[in-house]
DNA sequence: TTGGAGTTGTAACTAATGTTACATCAGTTC
DNA sequence: GAACTGATGTAACATTAGTTACAACTCCAA
């Protein structure tokens, strides 16, 4: 796909103007609808991506098959397991999926390195993702050791609303349950106690945030 | 203290020569001794700590006290959430503490970009360090996501005997407890069951893997 | 309009983990 | 050796979360 149809926008203040002009050479331009499967566990990875729009939603699969959401990454960033994949060669240990239409830029791996000797912006840019993915990890796991099923769930509804239009979620029970690693009727039971005290108000399909 | 006495055996083959001098010069050889509190959460870093002997216990903590270990970091690493907060001047995220005596070297944090940029194996190493500490993290959210408290203590067990001369512990239930967030009497009981099934032998103060 | 397929509500039960309370025991100190 | 401290064993109970089962409801398509 033609690079003319790509909005830099959100990366252009990210790199120095040298640097930013060999993005542009390089990176090949790619869309990927909502809900697409971009990467699997097991694959291996060529490309370093580099999101202009939209977010991915970066997931964790044991053998038998359960699932936990472990964070999202969205424009202006790269997702720091892959760019271990890259350097390590070796398979990726997580799942992304476009939690919206994403738009994104593909990045040859050979030039993650030569890079960082060139450009001071790229090495903050890869740092930068290593921390925030870093502490995102820690969050999750802060999440999971710390609270409870019901706080996790109220804070995933607001993570959710932050990227949505508005306070309203189109989104089943299972589709939570799965992304939290949980059981359908346990997140309908806690749902509906959340709508007792006045927290949600749900709908077929959707939730909308009150509080 | 003299740079004589510390012993860079663990480290010489990961650097290229220069770099490795560079380190024997600026690197400052600190001992410190097991139990000791190296980092608490919360505390600046200036020096990026490369240890030579001995492993730290990564520990985090929430508001209310409660703390939950997450991962070792032995020699020839170094910590990166350590990295991370050297990089973007923050306080650090967590606690680290010796789990046995520990030799390190410290090298001041301006350093670092300035080596990135000097320095292939330096690179490597850092990135190395980066992979190794997600993949912990990812193998702590593992183990609290889709593991019983029993598995994850086997688990734990394991790894302390690793690092120990031969099958037995020196360590409390309590001590068990706290690092795995979970509670002195909950650690016991399910203890007596792995004594029953034969899989450990206990005593006062000290745990014998069996199998 | 009828019959799925998918979604939600709810009850009853089970399993895992945490809490409280107390007894005992080993080692240390006075 | 009496008193104290920390470590462990155990019972009874509480809470949280997961499971099974089934009814009811919505929407879509044949």
């Amino acid at each position: 796909m033609s690079n003319q149809t790509a909005d830099f926008t959100a990366i252009k203040h990210l790199f120095e103007s040298d640097l930013f002009n060999e993005i542009r050479q390089v990176g090949i331009h790619k869309k990927v609808p909502k809900g697409e499967l971009m990467i699997d566990i097991g694959e291996s990875i060529k490309h370093i991506p580099l999101i202009l729009d939209g977010a991915i939603k970066i997931v964790r699969e044991d053998d038998s098959g359960d699932e936990l959401l472990l964070y999202f990454v969205s424009f202006g960033n790269t997702c720091a397991m892959t760019l271990n994949c890259c350097l390590e060669q070796s398979k990726s240990e997580i799942r992304a999926i476009c939690e919206s239409d994403v738009s994104l830029l593909l990045i040859p791996v050979e030039l993650m390195d030569i890079w960082l000797t060139k450009y001071k912006t790229w090495r903050t840019f890869i740092f930068t993702n290593f921390h925030n993915r870093l502490n995102e990890m820690l969050k999750a796991i802060d999440a999971l050791t710390f609270l409870k099923l019901e706080d996790r769930l109220r804070n995933y509804l607001e993570e959710k609303v932050k990227r949505s239009e508005d306070n309203s979620l189109r989104i089943t029970h299972l589709e939570i349950a799965t992304d939290l690693n949980s059981s359908r009727v346990v997140i309908s039971r806690l749902l509906k106690q959340m709508e007792n005290e006045g927290m949600v108000k749900l709908g077929r399909n959707t939730i909308s945030l009150l509080k």
